[in-house]
DNA sequence: GCAAATTGGTTGCAGGCGCAACCACTCTCC
DNA sequence: GGAGAGTGGTTGCGCCTGCAACCAATTTGC
């Protein structure tokens, strides 16, 4: 396992250089990974519910009734995502849909009685892991990471539309 | 786009709660996943590189020539998935793989010329991306970020380790 | 009042991914 | 030195997911 002697050239060629093991993208997507398939574990062995249905759960579980553009909207799942989550969560028996009279193209969806005791049950133990991931910080840390957070989330929303639009970082107006 | 007189019931019958929009791993899961699809806009429309295949790029960029093994290890990748990438790679004539004969099972994996040519070419776009992206925060918030991402980082592998053996949060030493 | 555009939602398809089985090679230990 | 365990790497398979095409219902505009 110690692997002495194997080469692991210490990248000679080039002048640039970037460490992705500091870098912000990679780091975001290491973590989130780690945390969703640790979580995901808690209902999907207990229930067999997957992440895209249970974040719908949540959803219903806080808005009571709703469409599924609106959950959509709420949990930024496309909305292919939110028709296959409600589906399978309709044959599971943890949700219902109700047809809207006034705009038969959409329906309603609400939690079952089942639905309302999975989410009733799945709740406390999400929270608890998430209260133990947090664990580890202190309390003006978890302030920080809070602010941060919102911050980088609208700034990435923000360059996201840039780079959508064209307007890339380093692709023109750069030196 | 107002649906105001839309239903959205404010859920009724649950005592328990819980705010997706407030939860961690629902906001990392968002965060990062508008990051990596944000910069993988920028080395897939132009290169037509895929985010796995960044990731080996960068480890052989900064690792210089080593294995399959190594490059999974250090970019947390599946070695599944080292393999494909490495196989697109090849086949588009960024990485050059050669024998090692000391040890047959394993190979050499290197940038090629192109390859490094690339890898000069995206690596100051994704670290303006990156710069871009903490230019929000306060140089001390930077640092913050930084101890945090650690520390919870850390702390999510050993979250992970406990739930995959079984000591869950909230299922049995609780109340 | 009706054709065209829009919207909520579903589905066929193709690409990406992890798991598990597998292959080739190496190491261990008798 | 040879059988069995272990390791680096590849691949078949099935699941998941986003895209685009589609359907039905609604809204817009003439």
């Amino acid at each position: 396992m110690t692997g002495q002697g194997k080469p692991e050239t210490p990248a000679s060629a080039s002048d640039v250089q970037l460490n992705l093991q500091e870098f912000l993208p990679y780091r975001l997507a290491v973590l989130a990974e780690t945390v969703s398939q640790s979580l995901s574990q808690l209902y999907n062995a207990r229930y067999g519910i997957a992440i895209p249905e249970w974040r719908v759960i949540s959803i219903l579980g806080q808005y009571g009734t709703t469409t599924a553009k609106q959950i959509g909207t709420h949990s930024r799942m496309h909305k292919t995502m939110v028709s296959r989550a409600v589906a399978a969560l309709e044959r599971k028996g943890l949700v219902e849909r109700s047809a809207n009279s006034d705009d038969m193209r959409e329906a309603f969806v609400t939690l079952s009685a089942r639905g309302r005791a999975v989410y009733g049950e799945i709740t406390p133990a999400a929270a608890d892991f998430a209260d133990a991931l947090v664990g580890v910080l202190s309390s003006e840390e978890r302030g920080h990471l809070d602010t941060i957070l919102t911050k980088l989330n609208d700034h990435a929303s923000q360059l996201a539309d840039d780079i959508a639009n064209g307007r890339l970082p380093g692709s023109g107006d750069r030196n």
